[in-house]
DNA sequence: GCAGTTGTTTTGAATCATTCAAAACAAGGC
DNA sequence: GCCTTGTTTTGAATGATTCAAAACAACTGC
């Protein structure tokens, strides 16, 4: 539905943009994508665009909370769409592929430290890290 | 002790270099510096060095398993000599400053994922996110 | 329906951490 | 003490991301 992710966007107090409508569109159908991933999605729709204006979407998007995105150790950040749950990944250590995981426990943030070193915790992230499915196959 | 790194080395199947040393000795004394501040330390002891000789180092090092390296989502790599356990960070979300937090529960993987989505699950890494106390008395 | 304001995209350049590669060098075995 | 081979040096290259100014277009109000 266009119409639901431009109301997304004008509730987020951004302009209804179609490079915005365009990323949004193409995180939807892969999640965990790069910018560069999304940059070769959404350019051939865009007359001119550029992989410079994709991350200034993909800035904005993640400030207004529609977008999240990770940065697994070894690769380039991700984006995806699923936001507003406390949800966690698994990423392949062989070709880097991510997937999503349900958070461990309830609620944010998840898991609480068994000594928080004076830090007053906000949220806990957790990063399994495992063979893919394909890289099972391949690798044995 | 002198001797103990050389000996850390030697075993690690890694020659004994001055440089390996006082990368060694800074990571000591600094734990969770990245590249840049560590070789900002060794430099002063070492005649010729460069900054790519310290990735270097550390990317031997890290590959011996005699250092752990983190890349904290929004910083540049840190380094630890903390290693064979399998303990946690606290990240500051203002200055990036990180502590050590210990395993939220027993042994590796510490923790088990609701659904693998397929994956063959070897390690799960921990990252909270937080205020780090100077950060709490600066900005309430 | 149109004009103005202001947020957004474009374009181009710059930054930063990190990696690569070849030549100079030095650690440790003999 | 010499030779082999791993290590450091030096210099250049890469790649993701950020910055900045000018061109542009979405929405507001008229």
């Amino acid at each position: 539905m266009n119409g639901s992710r431009e109301a997304e966007l004008r509730e987020a107090g951004l302009r209804v943009t179609a490079g915005r409508i365009a990323v949004l569109d193409a995180l939807g159908s892969m999640p965990h994508a790069d910018a560069d991933a999304i940059f070769r999605t959404v350019a051939p729709g865009l007359e001119n665009t550029s992989i410079q204006s994709v991350h200034n979407i993909l800035a904005d998007l993640s400030a207004a909370g529609l977008v999240r995105r990770i940065e697994p150790a070894g690769s380039s950040a991700r984006y995806e769409r699923r936001v507003g749950d406390n949800h966690h990944h698994v990423v392949c250590t062989n070709c880097g592929a991510v997937a999503d995981v349900d958070c461990v426990h309830g609620a944010a943030p998840c898991l609480s430290p068994s000594a928080d070193a004076g830090y007053r915790i906000q949220t806990a992230e957790v990063t399994f890290w495992g063979l893919c499915p394909a890289c099972q196959a391949a690798t044995g």
